[in-house]
DNA sequence: TATTTTACAGACTGATTAGTCGATCTTTGA
DNA sequence: TCAAAGATCGACTAATCAGTCTGTAAAATA
């Protein structure tokens, strides 16, 4: 693993442990086994480290999403697999989760940097036809998304508190249903 | 208002701009125009002043919330009139609102302390009353409760994204419905 | 090969900040 | 009326931390 990547992850752990601001950059470096220097010469501020991180989070959740969905399913498949992988991705991946989480409510994020991702564009467009094709209630496509991923924040919190049900299936699927039914027609 | 209550509502608001970190105690009794002996003499950390705000936000919201419920309402009455009364309440209160989502995501949150709170009790209860009539899905009462909660969330997320849409009542209903065809059977 | 660019180390600093301390003033209750 | 308790002030400090700086080694490029 390159050093930069080898920081952002240690970051990902030391923050999910002691947040942001707990969180002196030294000890990141420290703990990664490089120099301070080095830190700031990938990342030239505190703040430019931490925004990488995001998008870093956002592009692998991206990527393990579209390895689940295929071709040729239905709508409301498409959506139950991009929900569910993010359910997966989050819950087995709590520093991930956690960073996220710690993230958007930080002032480092704005809405614009959520809407410009991928991953957001490629949810929305399904919101999109579920729309066109008059499944949902008429409401804007990205306020959908947001009804959504608010769901799947609720379930990966509930999974995190009983973790008896992480390998429950209809759990999940049960808060699928919660999911799809709030924003269907 | 008492210094106690006076550095509090300070505090709210520059938390609201700055973030818990970015706010130095001694700005806080800068601002309020007390000396910063006080805050300490009322508050005998940083920590124990930001869960004394986070009670305080949330008996005043339970506290608007009984005052908008009348008896005789039916079930689903009551839960529309509570989850209402935490949009409106969170819109007006926009500083609490950036409170709350900053302190829940902090070090300093607990769901114990959620847990604990006359608010989450009162909603808690009517969501086992609509488990016994049977209006709800089969979920443990805590989870309905956090599911409606988060809606709320994402609804005032959204008003505060288009102020045009404050007035707009047909949009808060709108939303209820989508809350309550979440957790309906 | 010679030179420029990039990767890396780690000591250092200037600014910031949570919390302390002792002094004074005000209130309360006996 | 007087002493004890509580409220208030603001100067001070010890620690912390983001970011700098200088120097070296390694890699890329010409």
């Amino acid at each position: 693993m390159s050093k930069k990547n080898l920081l952002m992850a240690t970051a990902r752990k030391l923050f999910a442990k002691n947040g942001f601001y707990g969180t002196p950059t030294a000890k990141i470096a420290k703990q990664a086994e490089v120099s301070n220097g080095i830190l700031f010469h990938y990342f030239p501020t505190k703040e430019h480290l931490i925004k990488a991180m995001y998008f870093d989070v956002k592009d692998r959740l991206f990527d393990y999403s579209l390895s689940q969905v295929y071709k040729g399913a239905t709508l409301k498949e498409s959506i139950y697999t991009l929900w569910l992988a993010a359910v997966e991705w989050y819950a087995e991946n709590p520093e991930d989760y956690n960073f996220m989480l710690q993230f958007e409510s930080s002032p480092y994020y704005r809405t614009e940097t959520e809407m410009a991702h991928r991953h957001t564009q490629l949810t929305i467009e399904l919101m999109e036809k579920g729309l066109d094709q008059g499944v949902f209630k008429t409401i804007q496509p990205f306020l959908l998304f947001q009804i959504m991923m608010k769901l799947v924040q609720t379930t990966v919190d509930y999974l995190q508190l009983n973790s008896e049900l992480q390998e429950d299936f209809s759990f999940r699927n049960g808060l699928f249903e919660v999911a799809w039914d709030a924003v269907k027609k």
